[in-house]
DNA sequence: TTGAAAGCGCTACCAC
DNA sequence: GTGGTAGCGCTTTCAA
């Protein structure tokens, strides 16, 4: 069903079904309900591409997805933001396209979005510090909004992030808190910029109370379960080994929830386990494990207001081009004491 | 820059130029060669728009994404299937239109995927028994694909999926071998095709060893944290408990693990613990927890097999329709006894 | 081997 | 208030 066979069956130009479906003024109101009734009947809906042609517009956003080229990895949180974005972009008609390309290689999806004009906007994922695309996007003068921020970089740009640093220098306190001294920090990659706020949470909670960083604790790396398993055997291994271990991502945590395992240990009695994400539902249960935010909910919310921020700015409305999102932060209580723990405890 | 603009630096009609750019013979080799250097020099590329509203092809592929109404949830394999299924649309030019709906919402997404003519083909998720969008797919005549397989279903239809119920078979036989008698099930929601080929293989394992599968360890609910630990709370607790259990989800798997945890057990010694998901990369430390399976990896091959097939599908090229993956199973050795567990153990 | 022109389905300008 | 019509940028006959 095309306009013109449906304006053909009411009688009607096509000039004047299409002023009536798209709300225009102009339109007497009994012929308005009229269309909208044939066009109910008829199931006609306007042909996306026609549209879009005409108008210039593509009614399209498109997200960028880079996975690691090492471990073809995909961070679940994208799932989380993209659920959050798809809900705000449906409401408003616009579709979403998704390019999945190796972080190696992510210039070319952005350049064939613009070449090939089939987005109207873009959503930049997985800043990393200066971030070069940020430049590149600016220079291509398509409008975008970055999922997170990127910083040392002199551009400015709209953002949406959750405030990680704050997470992390929360739950840093918290553990200070519960007598641990010697905390150590599995993070992801710190050319990520959501790794080196969160690494300056840590740094920052330690500082307050007087301890420096150890960076005998501190790790960076791809947020895989292997690497968070090798990491907690070879911490756990050392003589002087942390008490507490807080780290970066879910993913991660179940390696290291493994490596703690096989060492013999139980949680929350020999190690405190904090990790970034909302394990929290169940805690009424009374776990003696320290728990810790709720970055899936957050990143679904960062979905939310990207979204929104990006068809504001496209359609030249007003609104805040910078949201902080807190992460929603919630901390169980410990039971478990933080005795150091000695190589070999198995 | 468009055709025209193209064509008119080359002194050369859009026609030609439109020709040489899309690989018809009738082009002479020497202007070929002349208009590819001036569109590369010229960055020129098709209007995606334009040229799917003149071919009627529109060059993208649709997916669906249901996420739970109840949890707004998203599962984490869609995010390794769509990294499969784009990485073959990128490499023959299709796009890829991601619709996020609640999962009691799906058919709008089904119609307007339709109506709107923005898509050549559908890849359908997380099919249930006896699935209602077959046949509505089958009758609105768009060509698709199903990731996974709809049981009882008389509609004949494209499909890739992995084996479930080999995988959970070949697991329940290893916890078997291991001297389990007593082995739970914690699975998704039993309308969800795959999770009643999951418990298909768990029991067909136990009725070959003699073992009438016990209702009360076996369990359905959706594939959350919150759902592990309470299951396996609740489980652990009971006079009769099982010595192991075998999880459909690597989330649900954290809840599980949690839930060990707190009721003072140790892995591998009290309860083994065999996961869904491909835990097995750092195996070859001498874990003494049996490990099971490698379904993201599978996954992303599923969606690799499933986009082909689309494809080919849509460009009338013959190739399977049906193809089922092995999950490329791995498993570990365990050293953990199958003793049984009592209340209050903790 | 090349080009002119029609048309994909829609919107938007200009008349009435 | 309604309708005619010229494009949007491309592909695809048909003619040369």
């Amino acid at each position: 069903m095309t306009l013109k066979e449906l304006s053909n069956i009411l009688g009607l130009s096509p000039t004047t079904v299409s002023r009536a479906l798209n709300g225009y003024p102009e339109v007497s109101e009994a012929t308005r309900k009229r269309v909208a009734a044939a066009a109910r009947e008829h199931g006609y809906a306007p042909n996306t591409r026609a549209r879009s042609l005409a108008t210039g517009r593509a009614m399209a956003i498109g997200h960028v997805i880079p996975i690691s080229a090492k471990h073809e990895m995909v961070n679940p949180v994208f799932g989380d933001f993209i659920a959050g974005a798809g809900e705000v972009y449906s409401r408003n008609g616009y579709d979403m396209l998704l390019s999945v390309v190796p972080d190696d290689d992510e210039d070319s999806a952005y350049r064939s979005f613009i070449t090939k004009r089939n987005v109207d906007g873009i959503i930049l994922h997985a800043p990393t510090l200066n971030d070069p695309r940020i430049p590149l996007l600016n220079s291509l003068g398509l409008p975008y909004v970055v999922h997170g921020r990127s910083s040392d970089t002199d551009a400015s740009y709209a953002w949406v992030d959750v405030n990680n640093k704050r997470a992390f220098q929360r739950a840093t306190e918290f553990l200070l808190d519960l007598g641990h001294r010697r905390i150590a920090l599995v993070n992801g990659l710190e050319h990520m910029d959501f790794a080196i706020r969160r690494r300056a949470g840590y740094e920052a909670a330690l500082t307050a109370r007087g301890i420096t960083p150890d960076a005998a604790l501190m790790f960076a790396g791809e947020m895989t379960e292997a690497q968070g398993h090798d990491l907690t055997r070879t911490l756990l291994a050392q003589p002087n080994a942390p008490t507490a271990i807080l780290v970066s991502s879910m993913i991660t945590a179940i390696g290291v929830r493994r490596g703690i395992e096989e060492m013999g240990l139980r949680m929350g009695r020999d190690v405190s386990l904090i990790t970034h994400d909302d394990e929290l539902s169940y805690f009424r249960n009374g776990a003696d494990i320290p728990v810790y935010t709720a970055t899936r909910s957050s990143v679904r919310d960062a979905g939310r207001k990207a979204a929104q921020m990006l068809i504001d700015i496209m359609q030249h409305r007003d609104s805040p081009r910078e949201i902080l999102l807190e992460a929603d932060l919630t901390l169980g209580l410990s039971t478990g004491p933080a005795t150091p723990l000695h190589a070999g405890t198995r």
